[in-house]
DNA sequence: AGCACGCCGACT
DNA sequence: GTCGGCGTGCTC
């Protein structure tokens, strides 16, 4: 019989509800933090004891922990970070833990095995050996053992002949010098001319990186005004304290610019993260970071769970950011839960926007976070002028979408050599397909939402020669992706579908026949495929091999073009559209992001945005520049029915395959909701996009006051209603997608 | 999450 | 008579 005080809790990363039992045999340590190897099933599974007190019944028999692992432990603060994630979120703690480990093979790491030469065979090579195994033994005269494949490609040899030979002995295998680490940046250089409310700023995040205790600082600062080089000071401090650093951006696409700018400040690349790098090198970084090797990494929401050594900084850039929200899996926010892990960690974190998000201007205002203002462009250059076009003043022709007052700016601003920019947030080539006989709309099969057609796609195989002059319609929720028919669908006239809309091919199919001269650049998601792509157009437009830039959101942020000077917002109302709490807000903040793109060096800038409502509270607030005013008056409307960030939202969304069993789980969970002073629950009801990959969806909203506890409340709730295999019920703390 | 166990249709 | 569909339930 085991001696029971000898159990350990261990958290593996699979959604269960919490830790399990092991067996510790005799002899064996594992603290708190240690990896392990344990047994669950009939497989070894690598788990982290966990600080929990052990569950199972003293009757039942705990296998035993198989091996104790040779890595750094995980800390106490990432542990408690684990745990406060889950609990915050309603997720399984494994579930969290599994982000942590990110599926990485922690130590059975095959392409850390190489080849070296068999000792006491060095002289053995002679004619009696093939020409491809002599290659391979000139290729090892080095002491140094080199890793298969890349042995392989470098002697043009198949990995059958490296079989052959390590078979015949010729061969032995051999472990690999551990990869090089990630370059230090060079801190000595010297860093740029800070204006006074530059240097004051980074004088004071210096000062929070020194003080090692936890602070927040909002980072606010015009579109132009040098963000990035005032935290980058902070970095600087951080590193020369040789601790490390995380950097939060919203999207790695934006890594391109980002990345320009620290080699040009620290002569060095920082350790990238995100979630589709490829396995070996996650491997690398995750191990380096592990082991304080990494002093930077830059990278999207994963990386803030990454395993640092010694973190001393976390900066997340353009917090008002919408994309630092996962939707899927753990469903958490970025800069919310990168404060959380700042304070578990006792470090400070620094927020950063041009247009920052009103829960983070409340904090200011409470007290919570402290805040630096930087209210001017560096190095003298201005803030662009914005004006509104009014369309039903000023119409775009027949079919078009540009006004001729947008037009004649262009042809002004492409006459004296400047560049100018498009921008319309919406992919492809018409966001809507109709037919003129009968007024069918084609929609995805899948989900409530138009299908998109596409007219540029690289990716023609799903294009037969009949359909080649046609589009590829496309749904952008679930991928779906069909060949425009050649009639419609619903009634069977032949030829009688249109384009209805545009988005940014139609766009730059207009500006080709108004500007035919014009060098064209299209930046969307489509078109820029990777970080180098986005890195390649950033530089080709820096060098002028561009006049005109069409571009999606990706063009919003990060970027510094020299030469624009004009930013024509094709579609100011896009984003207005909906019941979204925040469309003002976010619209403001994204065309203000946009527009900020103008005029950054010497030349002025100017925005025009075309609207059929001017009068708008966004446009005006765009018009007179003026965030502040626009915030504090959404802030007003907010505060009194207690909606955030003064209250707390919760969405519980219910979806099934049938939607009988969607509603009636939904309508069920409505019956018991939690009810009292400061909760009101909204709904059920069927949610705007009622259905998405095939599952119709319900959506219920709690709103508590903030300084409730909502995730006790939110698991009675759950346990008082039994949910059918069937349907799953999401729970959405904090939504910021309310579709 | 996996993965095995379990109860109902078309095949060697 | 089996092989196998994926519904459900557990993992210390």
């Amino acid at each position: 019989m085991e001696d029971l005080k000898s159990r350990v809790a261990v958290l593996l990363p699979h959604p269960f509800a919490g830790p399990l039992d092991y067996a510790l045999p005799a002899g064996m340590v594992a603290r708190p933090g240690a990896w392990v190897l344990v047994p669950l099933r009939r497989k070894l599974e690598i788990g982290v004891v966990w600080d929990a007190p052990t569950t199972l019944a003293p009757g039942r028999a705990a296998r035993p922990v198989q091996e104790v692992l040779e890595a750094p432990p995980l800390a106490a603060t990432l542990r408690q970070f684990v745990d406060w994630v889950a609990n915050y979120t309603l997720s399984p703690p494994g579930e969290v833990l599994a982000m942590v480990l990110h599926r990485p093979a922690l130590l059975h790491d095959p392409a850390q095995r190489g080849w070296m030469r068999a000792p006491g065979r060095v002289g053995a090579h002679g004619a009696n050996l093939t020409q491809p195994r002599q290659r391979v033994l000139r290729a090892l005269a080095e002491s140094e053992p080199r890793a298969a494949t890349e042995l392989a490609r470098a002697v043009d040899v198949s990995a059958g002949v490296l079989r052959g030979m390590a078979r015949a002995g010729l061969i032995v295998p051999a472990p690999l010098q551990p990869p090089a680490p990630f370059a230090r940046p060079d801190t000595t250089r010297p860093g740029p001319q800070l204006s006074p409310e530059q240097a004051e700023a980074a004088g004071w995040l210096r000062a929070q990186v020194a003080a090692r205790v936890f602070s927040v600082t909002l980072l606010e600062g015009v579109t132009g005004s040098g963000k990035t080089e005032v935290y980058m000071e902070a970095i600087a401090a951080c590193l020369i304290a040789r601790r490390q650093v995380l950097v939060l951006l919203p999207e790695i696409a934006l890594a391109a610019p980002w990345l320009a700018r620290f080699a040009a400040r620290f002569g060095a690349a920082p350790a990238v993260w995100h979630s589709d790098l490829a396995a070996r090198g996650r491997r690398l970084t995750w191990q380096a970071v592990a082991a304080g090797g990494a002093p930077v990494v830059v990278g999207a929401r994963s990386a803030l769970f990454l395993p640092f050594a010694d973190l001393g900084l976390i900066v997340v850039d353009e917090e008002h950011e919408a994309a630092f929200k996962q939707e899927e899996g753990v469903i958490y926010h970025a800069r919310d839960m990168a404060v959380v892990r700042a304070r578990l960690q006792a470090i400070p974190i620094v927020l950063a926007s041009a247009t920052p998000s009103l829960e983070s201007i409340v904090n200011v205002e409470t007290g919570r976070y402290a805040h630096r203002r930087l209210l001017a462009r560096h190095g003298g250059a201005r803030l662009p002028t914005v004006t509104a076009i009014d369309l039903r003043a000023q119409p775009p022709a027949r079919g078009c979408f540009l006004s001729p007052v947008l037009r004649a700016a262009m042809a002004e601003t492409l006459a004296r050599g400047e560049q100018a920019m498009l921008f319309l947030n919406r992919r492809g080539y018409a966001p809507l397909t109709l037919c003129r006989a009968c007024g069918h709309r084609l929609e995805c099969p899948h989900c409530t939402a138009w299908l998109v057609e596409h007219r540029d796609r690289e990716d023609i195989e799903h294009r037969d020669r009949e359909t080649m002059e046609r589009g590829l319609l496309q749904c952008h929720h679930c991928g779906h992706r069909v060949p425009q028919p050649p009639a419609c669908p619903a009634c069977g006239a032949q030829g009688s579908l249109i384009a209805v809309g545009p988005g940014v091919e139609r766009i730059t199919e207009e500006a080709a026949a108004a500007f035919p001269a014009a060098r064209r650049l299209v930046m969307t998601s489509d078109t820029l495929g990777g970080a180098q792509d986005a890195a390649a157009a950033g530089r080709s437009i820096g060098a002028r091999e561009v006049d005109l830039i069409i571009g999606t959101q990706i063009v919003a942020k990060g970027w510094h073009f020299p030469y624009l000077t004009l930013v024509g917002v094709v579609d100011a109302d896009l984003g207005l559209g909906g019941a979204d709490l925040r469309a003002g807000e976010r619209s403001v903040q994204l065309l203000h992001q946009v527009g900020g793109r103008a005029g950054r060096a010497a030349a002025p800038g100017r925005v025009m945005l075309q609207t059929y409502n001017p009068e708008h509270p966004v446009m005006q607030a765009l018009i007179a520049g003026d965030l502040t005013q626009f915030l504090a008056r959404e802030a007003a409307g907010r505060r009194p029915g207690n909606w955030p960030p003064f209250g707390r939202l919760t969405a519980l969304i219910v979806s099934a395959e049938r939607a009988a069993d969607a509603e009636h789980t939904a309508r069920a969970l409505a019956r018991v909701a939690p009810h009292g002073s400061g909760v009101v629950m909204l709904g059920p009801a069927p949610a705007p996009l009622a259905r998405l990959r095939g599952r119709h969806r319900w959506r219920l909203l709690l709103k508590t006051r903030r300084e409730l506890a909502v995730q006790p409340l939110l698991r009675a709730w759950l346990a008082r209603v039994s949910v059918p295999r069937a349907v799953r019920v999401l729970v959405d703390v904090d939504p910021v997608s309310f579709v």
